[in-house]
DNA sequence: TTGGGTGCAAACTATTTGCATTCGA
DNA sequence: TCGAATGCAAATAGTTTGCACCCAA
């Protein structure tokens, strides 16, 4: 189940490969996207895909961009990642790890945690099911404010 | 800076002082919020406040209750939560902890987390500074989907 | 009294949805 | 061909802002 994080550009014929094997019909559009995506690791809103599709290669609308975003998520070929109340962040990382956020300067950067461990969870009821843990370090440059 | 977690309502002069230690000038509708937040222990959405606030005691507009809410989260009366993108939780627990999502339900759980060491970070530049480390477990009830 | 706080409505931002059109298999 | 995908615009949801009025100190 993983996947290339190729650090070059892909083909056309790569995403639509790469789509095809996450049961995803490879449209012009979601070709496209996926370029932009999976060009190398990183992490982008709706608002960084729409301008750089826009940049290079065929327009997409804003809508398509939002329904492909929340495809791939849901597909895995994305991780959400919820660390900001006003917009949603896609990691093109499916490894395991974490991430700290600058909060004064939005930037998002992906860690490895080598010592993290999560003991007993008391807690959790037992028909719970865990998808998964986040860690966010929040973060900022400058010290103070 | 440790403050009480009352279990039961707080009056209204507790609360006066509550927001006085913090320099927050304790106006009707703060009290009145605050009333409503500091009676337990609890994770609350603007929705939830604005809704309670209108059942018992006066009115508060829409507005009041966002700001009043990002007011007492900059003051360190609250906690912000970011785990659904699409709303603002905060959280009256002040002691350190962590949360568990449950992404069928809504809800949110605190939790303590006995064994949680963050290892070496080594991506971590010197000049910057650390504000929180959030630990969210998400979980579903329902096995599958 | 007087500057900060409030209410209201309007503005805003990110995201979602409805529907006619287009496209992939 | 035919259902799925797209584009566009309009709708929605949560949050923020502008401004006249009000109240805590």
């Amino acid at each position: 189940m993983k996947e290339p994080q190729a650090s070059r550009e892909m083909t056309r014929a790569e995403v639509i490969g790469l789509l095809r094997r996450h049961g995803i019909t490879p449209t012009q559009q979601r070709v496209e996207i996926g370029r932009v995506l999976f060009a190398r690791t990183q992490h982008v809103s709706a608002e960084d895909v729409l301008a750089r599709v826009g940049d290079q290669g065929s327009p997409v609308s804003k809508a398509t961009v939002y329904n492909t975003l929340g495809l791939f998520a849901d597909k895995g070929l994305l991780r959400e990642v919820v660390v900001d109340p006003t917009r949603r962040f896609y990691d093109t990382n499916l490894e395991p790890h974490h991430h700290i956020y600058y909060t004064d300067t939005g930037e998002l950067q992906d860690i490895v945690i080598d010592g993290l461990r999560l003991g007993h969870v008391p807690q959790l009821p037992e028909d719970a099911e865990v998808e998964g843990v986040d860690v966010i370090i929040r973060a900022r440059r400058q010290p103070n404010r």
